[in-house]
DNA sequence: ACATTAATAATGTATAGACATAAAAGGGAG
DNA sequence: CTCCCTTTTATGTCTATACATTATTAATGT
């Protein structure tokens, strides 16, 4: 078995394919019109649901967009570019080939009046745990991380060992998240500069996260991070897509 | 008609509805299995091609994984955040229900040599097209864009007037790309806070972006951007996803 | 006991046909 | 000419069936 043998894909993720690359070479221009369904079931000898699994899921990834009685057109680009937010620190450092580290640098039980009602609304009576804790690659600092974690959410939060644990993994693969508020910052390292080993004018990116949980009674707060890295770039690969 | 009268969804969307439900509420958590397609055939009574779509379209979404003899298992969130990187600031500028404003403050026509080959590779004998240019919101400085444009993709920029178009307005809407490769840092204003009216030592976000288009001959660089962006925060709301 | 082989249960792909729905195009009445 | 109605075309959904693929489980033969 060589590497090479990839085997021949389904016929709708060819006929998908070969679309796409119409598309993305330039050869199928914005707005332009592609050969409707019975047009494709011809040229590819096939039923017509076959053909239209493959143009639905062009539809669905954006690429095209179907209009009844008229056909199916090239989609202007719409760039919805992927990624960015780390959300699991540990898998990204892991997944660049470092060694992860992390000492947790603080903790604490905050009563709700404590918490500010920026970061995070609890009910009257309610606790969060607030943990603060920096991340090592290949033992150099690599983030700064302060996190709230709403223990009427989450009440499982209060007896785990988070010093070894980094915090975001653990709710990552305990916690069903169904919406998340993101804010991306550059800002000036200030009092937090010596935790990364940089000046305090030193530029740093700031993100902030802020996730929630659906409940029977709405949506319920579940943790809010802060995370500064320092000078670090990230790096995103994009394609054309629309979705 | 009335705003509520949204009529019935088909009934593959309903089961998929149904699925994505189960799972957002935390009432199907990660690794659990979902009742297999005979179950739901006989649950919604269709037939098999159509629970099969609505889970194919759950496994396309990765809400769920599908192994063969096994069953489909809800798989845990991997977490793919849609957005940042602004394609066409003068569309972000407007979208925030701001005025736009362009200045165009040099403009220069580049021998290949003097392009740096970090920012694009040109062939010998190219040339590519320098811009440098201030965009305005409501008549405050928004960001400061610096531009090559490969003339050898792109012959047609060479007669544009970029003084009053922006060259990434023109550009997305003249130029099919194919492939995008982002950046994002913080780094200090330096000498360019002048121009957005900050202190050298203000943190400000940088976004660095190349895009190629597909050519017969292999990918061929478009266009290379690097936009600065003072203090600014980007807000970004993001849904539980995997795709 | 162990390796090999067969049965089985689940998903993956595909077909041919049916009816529904929406929008464009055309035709006629006023 | 304009408005309204009908026709036509293309997509949207759904069914019932068939066979392919794959990984597990069970059976079998040494």
């Amino acid at each position: 078995m060589t590497l090479a043998e990839t085997g021949p894909a389904p016929l709708h993720q060819r006929i998908r394919a070969d679309i796409e690359g119409l598309i993305l070479s330039g050869t199928l221009r914005p707005g332009e019109r592609i050969p409707v369904e019975h047009e494709l079931m011809a040229r590819y000898g096939c039923a017509r649901m076959t053909v239209n699994k493959a143009l639905s899921a062009l539809a669905d990834a954006g690429l095209i967009e179907r209009r009844k009685r008229a056909g199916s057109f090239v989609s202007s680009p719409k760039i919805h570019i992927a990624a960015l937010a780390i959300p699991d620190i540990q898998a990204e450092i892991v997944g660049r080939g470092m060694t992860y580290g992390m000492e947790l640098l603080h903790r604490a039980l905050l009563p709700a009046a404590e918490v500010a009602a920026d970061r995070m609304v609890l009910k009257r009576g309610g606790r969060a745990l607030l943990l603060r804790c920096r991340h090592l690659a290949d033992g150099a600092p690599f983030a700064l991380e302060e996190r709230l974690i709403n223990l009427a959410a989450v009440p499982e939060a209060e007896g785990v060992d988070f010093s070894t644990v980094p915090p975001g993994s653990w709710l990552l693969s305990h916690v069903p998240w169904t919406e998340a508020e993101h804010r991306i910052a550059a800002i000036q390292a200030g009092a937090d500069g010596a935790a990364l080993g940089l000046a305090e004018s030193a530029a740093c990116l700031l993100l902030d996260r802020r996730t929630w949980r659906q409940t029977p009674t709405g949506p319920a707060p579940v943790t809010a991070v802060r995370q500064l890295f320092p000078g670090a770039m990230f790096d995103l690969v994009a394609r054309f897509s629309g979705g």
